[in-house]
DNA sequence: GCTTACTATCGGAATTACCGATAGGATGTT
DNA sequence: AACATCCTATCGGTAATTCCGATAGTAAGC
């Protein structure tokens, strides 16, 4: 069955008869007559009664003729609503974010990208960093907010960076280097909170590096895969951790945060896409967020 | 565009290339690739990414490819809707009735079907008579409770006869009449009210054709177009008349209703439809008819 | 650099939609 | 009842187009 079955059997229920609809769709009655014999056989069952000067639709034409309706117009708003899509202004687009990265300016992109396409069904999917890599990949999303990308990903993916997080040192309010700034070397002797390499490479291998530039290895006393862990076992007494500057707000009492001192080291947030799915809507997601990047970087992310 | 094309488009999303598609589609891979060029020139967008190993959708390719799914799911559908219809399972009957001819056994025979064929969408008609059948010509219901048939209608309907309402003499309670049976002879010098021939041709013809038969015609004193106003102008002492035995229920106190002696006079309900139309859903609404038609005609059409 | 996997293109074969003519039916008219 | 009219199915032939196999070109992975 092809539409052009769907298009002959509603041109005869509209005009009555095969020959208006042949001569209605400009083409011969024999034709007409041909393809609606060849839909019978295939359903295996009469629609139309031609005994008469009007060919009447059966029960069963009458009950095909409705559906056949419903599937020559989706056929039709399958086509209108991919140009549409090319214009820009249909489809969807989907978000892949992670609450640490953009927790803050993420609701406010969200908002204001609804506001300029409306017609843009967003789907938001909160993955981890790492998650969100595969899921660009395999087409599951169409940008994600991620950490920066690293090899092999990078070779495929394009990114562009939104902002850096500065790490901070977080420790017990009432820690002896919670006077002022931290250099990396009086972290040498620190029992060290760490977060897990597992959930967030980028920072555990960022720490490690930093150490290591210094000539130290960090004393690990404790592990977590959440930040809010990691500050727990902080405010505990275990040790002290590096932590991006964002993570501030889940817990402020009882802890103390203070800048590291001769380190550049940060936690980025990229903002990542497949270019191979190169919408519209996905570039005008894109120069929004080009548009906002400096009041995001200004804001610390949030 | 066509099926083909969409069946071919959503094979490649599924199997994730023109090649698998191909293969599992049992065509050549250079059909497949001919066919999706062709949509998409039709379309005007690009709805496959071909540069890499899998061939993947574009932005507007995963708007199409939703809208393409849900129209051959549609297509599929009215294929077996079409087909259920054909066994009774599915599909619409829309009947007609008139409340003075069906208001007692049609709510039965109603729930009787919908319970037997839960499938069938009824819609149900409340029209006169003689609506009904150019209603049941030009389709708009496939079976109608209506009155006799007569020509033309007769060669092009088909119909069964359901029950016969007595003709009944209708007079006020303490008419003259009011003792015993009547004989259509008594009725010579009778005033009577008449309904209007507009409304209900076959009793005014019937009344006329009985009275001529006997060798007079009635003395009309007045004429209405509902029962209860017939009735009304008898209570009120107008004259009698002669009405179906089924409107007694309509106004009982201050009137009597007395047997027509020597008179086969009577209406009849008769089921009717277009022998072109008919379809299981309507074959079936006939049988269950005629299994109630003892039923029926026991209660007197109620 | 080599192999592999994939798609577009080409000429030719097969299919099939289409056409005009015509026969067979049904309807309505005279 | 004969007739003209309008309709659909069928037939042989034509045109269109789908489909095929082969091939070249391209990107990805080794």
């Amino acid at each position: 069955m092809e539409l052009r079955h769907l298009r002959y059997f509603k041109a005869i229920a509209d005009y009555g008869s095969l020959t208006a609809a042949a001569k209605r769709l400009r083409v011969s009655q024999s034709s007409i007559s041909e393809q609606i014999l060849d839909l019978e056989s295939e359903i295996g069952a009469t629609l139309l009664n031609r005994s008469g000067r009007k060919a009447r639709l059966t029960a069963e034409g009458q009950v095909f003729l409705v559906e056949a309706r419903k599937t020559l117009e989706s056929a039709q708003r399958a086509v209108d609503l991919t140009r549409q899509a090319m214009q820009g202004e249909a489809g969807t687009l989907a978000v892949g974010f992670f609450l640490q990265g953009a927790a803050g300016f993420f609701p406010r992109i969200i908002r204001e990208y609804r506001k300029r396409r409306p017609g843009i069904r967003l789907s938001l999917w909160d993955m981890q960093a790492r998650e969100q890599l595969e899921a660009l990949e395999d087409g599951r999303i169409d940008v994600g907010l991620t950490r920066p990308l690293q090899a092999p990903h990078g070779r495929r993916l394009k990114s562009e960076m939104l902002y850096r997080d500065p790490i901070v040192v977080a420790m017990p309010a009432d820690h002896r280097l919670a006077k002022g700034p931290v250099t990396v070397e009086a972290l040498k002797d620190e029992a060290m909170v760490m977060y897990e390499r597992e959930s967030n490479p980028w920072l555990f291998d960022g720490v490690v590096g930093l150490c290591a530039s210094r000539g130290f290895s960090p004393r690990t006393v404790n592990e977590s895969a959440t930040y809010s862990g990691v500050l727990t076992l902080v405010e505990a007494g275990e040790g002290v951790a590096l932590v991006p500057a964002g993570v501030r707000h889940l817990r402020a009492k009882g802890l103390a945060f203070r800048e590291l001192e001769g380190s550049e080291l940060s936690l980025g947030v990229v903002a990542a896409w497949n270019p191979m799915n190169e919408g519209v809507a996905l570039r005008e997601f894109l120069e929004l967020l080009r548009e906002n990047k400096g009041k995001i970087e200004r804001s610390g992310g949030n």
